[in-house]
DNA sequence: ATGAAAGCGCTAACAA
DNA sequence: TTGTTAGCGCTTTCAT
């Protein structure tokens, strides 16, 4: 360290931290030195010392859809901007993961926490919380749970997108979702059947507990040969991106045999063709929104009850729903 | 702490440790009060005694893209593997933030770094790189530096992939990158200039120093106007977004107008009409590997010479190459 | 087999 | 204005 440097004194911390009034050649004798032997304070120890550690800890359960990208991308420069680190970690969607991953990132003293949980019954940790940790969760309330919250309505904006597809004269519209145990399949769900019972129809939903068997040959069984649909609603981008990965192996036309609308918008909806319909998330927004809720408990801006902002959703009508639109 | 807790002890640490004997009911009773009272040690503390962190840096350029939050998943993955956690950093392609960040990192105490370096001459970090820190670079070696790296041959990768579009009969072919300071920016297009020199035609090249100035205009003037090109490649999936979108606002067609190569595959590119042919790096590969040189350094199980991997590319020949593939 | 005590690098309260 | 000292929570000799 800096004390056996150049000149002496433990009051290379004061410099350091701009406590109390230093003498100017003090002062400069220590920057000197520091720059000199190229001295970086080690923040573990000054973590130790002040009880805390300048880092957020960021879970979510799949770290590359391009969703969850954007919103790392946005609470990491939030965090950055606070000069708070962001330590990164998944849940991959199971619950047991999401805990330990929990407990690991307290040991690591953490001093606020963005979860997007899995929301399954099972997953549920406030009771490993340390009392007065904030926590944000994303996507999703928790039980139980008093923590703010940052998501969107996914039961209205799946009920919303469903319902311009009925406008649109379609009777047989298929929900198609993967792992209907978390919150956000789950919700949208909820939003296909209240659309379909509104209109008196028969609700005709697909699922399927993980990815992986979301294949053609699924489709064509489960799907085309049980509904015949005349429309289809996919409930994530997982689920979008295999759905489309498989309607091409079994030469089912979008737009021609079926019309088709995607929860999760991305880059190349508007390129494909016919373009993709979608239901956008404001994956940045949310990631930065949730961020901010967090910074503004941490550093006690914010002493009130919990905060829940749900951010608005936009229906992205382009052509593969039967507009035509053309831009 | 524990200590106080039903038992008494310093020897907690012990039984924590699982190092040196303890006597079957101390045990017993120690782990009985930890789980009573939710103890979790203090890693913070831990990291300052043993003088490390337990904790690796992982510093990329754009966490948004897919190619990016490929790594990402697959770095983190490995690093949770081996009990460690990944403290997420952008440099966002400048080599100031590239560097505040390293030292920020390094303050932290990180074990290990994973870099994908921006690489322009002005980005040079050996100097703050303290001895015996292990460094792994991604996408691209350091000048000077001694770490191991993880990469494709980006020149033979795009000068391959120009080489077919000659093989097709074009002439007029037309490289489009961003950011050509970029180290992957360079390479790529020198590249390119090797398959046209060898083929004995002038070089076209249209470069945008940032992301936002690739509109449709720019297109329309740099691209079109000036070089009425028979094909072009994008250099990297956001030229390929960003050129995709300018291309469909001024009516241009992929296939009928010109062919398309891009370097860098996404879901997506073969749903497109006509499906892009593409460039693919094994993103995910690319993590994982950088992910596992580092734990080899920092585990001293590899005394060896500075290591670096190739990994090798994918020409994924699709349609909008002038291929009539149907897969 | 377990307790006592020193010390990791830093900050903060107190003295000088 | 600057130096001294104790202690953050843990690990690790060294005694017991």
């Amino acid at each position: 360290m800096a004390r056996e440097a150049g000149v002496s004194l433990e009051t290379a911390s004061r410099v350091l931290n701009e406590s109390y009034e230093v003498k100017e050649g003090t002062g400069a004798k220590v920057h000197e030195a520091m720059s000199r032997m190229g001295y970086v304070p080690n923040e573990l120890a000054r973590g130790l010392k002040a009880r805390k550690s300048v880092a957020i800890g960021m879970i979510m359960k799949n770290l590359s859809d391009p969703f969850a990208a954007s919103a790392i991308k946005a609470a990491q420069e939030v965090a950055r901007a606070n000069g708070y680190i962001l330590i990164l970690a998944s849940s991959g969607g199971y619950a047991d993961l999401e805990r330990s991953e929990i407990e690991n990132l307290i040991g690591r003293q953490v001093d606020g926490l963005l979860i997007s949980p899995i929301g399954s019954p099972r997953s549920n940790f406030n009771d490993i919380i340390p009392l007065g940790l904030p926590v944000v969760t994303l996507d999703q309330p928790i039980r139980d749970g008093d923590y703010d919250s940052v998501m969107i309505n996914n039961r209205l904006s799946a009920k919303g997108a469903v319902q311009h597809l009925l406008n649109h004269g379609y009777h047989r519209i298929v929900a198609v979702a993967t792992r209907p145990y978390l919150h956000t399949s789950s919700e949208r769900i909820a939003g296909y059947r209240e659309a379909m019972k509104r209109a008196v129809l028969e609700p005709r939903i697909c699922l399927v507990e993980s990815e992986e068997l979301l294949t053609a040959q699924w489709l064509s069984e489960n799907l085309f040969y049980r509904h015949s649909p005349d429309a289809m609603i996919c409930m994530n981008w997982v689920c979008t991106m295999l759905t489309l990965r498989g309607m091409k192996q079994v030469r089912k036309r979008l737009g021609t045999d079926l019309a088709f609308l995607s929860f999760d918008d991305f880059e190349l909806a508007g390129m494909l063709d016919p373009s993709l319909s979608a239901v956008r998330q404001p994956a940045d927004a949310l990631g930065a929104q949730a961020a901010r809720l967090l910074f503004d408990r941490i550093k006690g801006k914010d002493k009130n009850k919990r905060r829940s902002i749900v951010l608005p959703t936009e229906l992205i009508l382009r052509e593969s729903c039967g507009c035509n639109h053309s831009s």
